[in-house]
RNA sequence: GGUCGCGUAGCUCAGCUGGAUAGAGCAUCUGCCUUCUAAGCAGACGGUCACAGGUUCGAAUCCUGUCGCGAUCACCA
């Protein structure tokens, strides 16, 4: 529609004033001014030297003589409002209403390929809060790219070597008593994640214990026998000895049972999976590449580096003196493998927390350094933390929120709020439903929240029910599904003599700009933009609803326009909410 | 200290490719359940858009500086 308009005034003012300008701006009308968008003149008296109000009403004239579409204008200081006739409306309304992916573009087999990292767990741990925010994120932008056309790989690098896992794994020979999860019916992340807790524990009583005999606090930290038999550990991983290599698998395994069990909970999933075991060698490769091609170069004590200064970053150690390979080195590793597995990969986005910004920038500088011709492809997702009220979350201090925990107090939350308000007669799996209302609250609470920013979470007031929240959109769903229930068959044929209500009017022009709403949040990466535009939707549409009566006496063509347009709305809610993730239920 | 990010209503957040009178929810107050689901709707109250300059017809939005909060600057991952 715009580009139409905008056409015309093109040629119009270049014919008239022999003035030629690309830009045209246009914005929706504002709230209190007649008309439906709007032109703003103000950039275009740069280069014409008439008054703002002449200069409008030429335009708005023109148009009107030109367009259908276009039933009337006025002008109010520098902007040229245009009013739209109902019978565009009616007939978009019209094209889309069996459009159900509309706004949505599906890939074609040509379409670019962009995989897509998230989650990234250590494997001595259950996942918390904070993957929580990486998992929501990293699926929706998926599904947000997805959505523009792209074909997408979802994928992770699971951190499943180093000190820390020997740690879980010498707790568990220590106090584990040959035991496994299911002895304890346990899901095997908290299994293993009680065995890194026990780790800990006997960790700082026998570094109590060494100063007491009057060690330094820096010895006994390093000679601390459990901290030892871990290290020991970690040799003998390193050096392929059979019997810790079994137990590191058998540990893993358990491990990679519970989070598959946390992340189909979540509503999440993977296509691909990339292990640090298995590409932190092939790191070292490309170290060498990169000396030979002169990118790198080592220091005197057999250390590599890349020096980035004319960049205006640091030096940055890729090797250590000792030839280990440290993070930056792995990465590098994961990324060549990746390319190497799948060669049509356009694009790569990393769902990671900003704390990493630096190291991002610095493996994307090294990789456009080496020559790789994807490397100008390459975009960290980067969001903040997740706060409590008590501040930070740590670990070792034990102000972590589970993720598992968290997902079972949302649903007893939603199980509460849902019986409080009697809602539960009619439904057949209410177990189902009250995960579907938790998540969605958990989800859209997070979701809605440009991801740059930090959360700051209260566990304690949980998540609202009540307003901008995910509950809220999946109630509007339920009632529209209600109220199509209800409705035998809908007999609409387009009819301009239908009088539009402002408020329907609205609702149509909402829908009109989704698929503009859906590329933007995909170039900028960001679900936040979707679900204010979803609330936005809903709330507009409760408005409406809530004073009209939809199915009661009246002129049938109008009866069966706002059906139609009941349904549409219950489409863009269903759509939207998919690539946020969150289910709609049919009742609630 | 260097670099990066954030600072909008009492609280939680939108708005940021410059445009008209600053937008929601929560909280507080007032109305609305014989029609489809009141997890809702209508309304009131609430703002020096951290502060100071600059750019211009116009700045919450762009630039510079200051302050506050956070992250990062490891032969940790």
């Amino acid at each position: 529609m715009e580009r139409e308009i905008s056409e015309i005034v093109e040629k119009f003012v270049e014919k008239t004033f022999k003035v030629s300008n690309e830009n045209f701006e246009f914005q929706s009308t504002r709230k209190g001014f007649d008309g439906d968008i709007t032109l703003v003149l103000f950039p275009l008296l740069n280069k014409i030297k008439i008054k703002p109000e002449e200069l409008g009403v030429l335009i708005g004239s023109e148009l009107k003589s030109k367009l259908d579409l276009i039933k009337d204008f006025n002008v109010v200081n520098g902007f040229l409002n245009l009013i739209i006739t109902s019978s565009f409306y009616i007939s978009f309304l019209d094209k889309v209403k069996n459009d159900l992916k509309y706004g949505h573009i599906e890939p074609k087999n040509d379409a670019n390929l962009i995989m897509v990292e998230y989650s990234s767990p250590n494997t001595n741990k259950p996942l918390h809060l904070g993957h929580i925010r990486n998992n929501l994120l990293g699926y929706s932008v998926s599904q947000i790219l997805k959505a523009n056309g792209n074909k997408i790989v979802k994928t992770q690098i699971i951190n499943d070597r180093g000190i820390h896992i020997c740690k879980s794994m010498i707790a568990w020979k220590f106090f584990g008593e040959n035991k496994t999860p299911s002895d304890y019916n346990l899901k095997g992340d908290q299994f293993v994640g009680k065995f890194y807790v026990l780790y800990n524990q006997e960790f700082n009583t026998q570094v109590k214990s060494l100063i007491e005999d009057g060690q330094t606090e820096e010895f006994a930290k390093t000679n601390a026998p459990i901290y030892i038999k871990a290290k020991d550990l970690l040799k003998k991983w390193e050096s392929n000895d059979k019997e810790v290599r079994d137990l590191w698998s058998k540990m893993n395994n358990w491990v990679y049972d519970g989070f598959e069990n946390t992340y189909k909970k979540l509503g999440v999933d993977f296509d691909s999976y990339y292990y640090e075991s298995d590409t932190y060698l092939l790191g070292k490769k490309i170290i060498k590449e990169g000396i030979s091609k002169g990118v790198f170069y080592s220091k005197k004590d057999g250390s590599v580096w890349v020096d980035l200064r004319s960049d205006g970053l640091d030096e940055k150690l890729l090797l250590r003196s000792d030839g280990t390979s440290v993070y930056m080195t792995q990465d590098l590793g994961t990324a060549f493998q990746r390319f190497i597995d799948y060669s049509k990969i356009s694009g790569m986005v990393y769902t990671v927390g900003n704390e990493q910004d630096y190291h991002f920038k610095v493996l994307f500088l090294i990789l456009k350094k080496l020559g790789y011709s994807w490397s100008n492809n390459l975009h960290h997702l980067s969001y903040g933390m997740v706060d409590l009220p008590s501040g930070k979350m740590k670990s070792r201090e034990g102000t972590v929120v589970d993720a598992d925990d968290l997902i079972h107090s949302m649903q007893n939350s939603a199980m509460e709020i849902s019986v409080g308000h009697g809602k539960i007669q009619d439904v057949e799996n209410p177990q189902k439903l009250f995960l579907q209302i938790g998540l969605g609250a958990l989800k859209y609470f997070i979701l809605k929240v440009d991801p740059k920013k930090r959360i700051l979470f209260n566990p304690k007031a949980s998540v609202d029910f009540n307003g901008n929240t995910g509950p809220f959109i999946q109630y509007a769903y339920a009632r529209i599904q209600s109220i199509l229930r209800s409705t035998k068959k809908i007999d609409w044929k387009p009819n301009n003599n239908i009088k539009i209500d402002i408020k329907e009017k609205e609702i149509l022009k909402h829908l009109l700009i989704y698929p503009q709403i859906v590329k933007q949040a995909g170039e900028s990466y960001s679900p936040a933009l979707i679900a204010n535009y979803l609330y936005d939707l809903v709330k507009l549409f409760n408005s409406f609803y809530q004073n009209i009566s939809i199915l009661g006496e009246g002129d049938p063509n109008l009866k069966n326009f706002r059906l139609v347009l009941t349904q549409k709305v219950g489409h863009t809610i269903f759509n939207s909410c998919s690539l946020l993730g969150i289910e709609v239920p049919d009742r609630m």
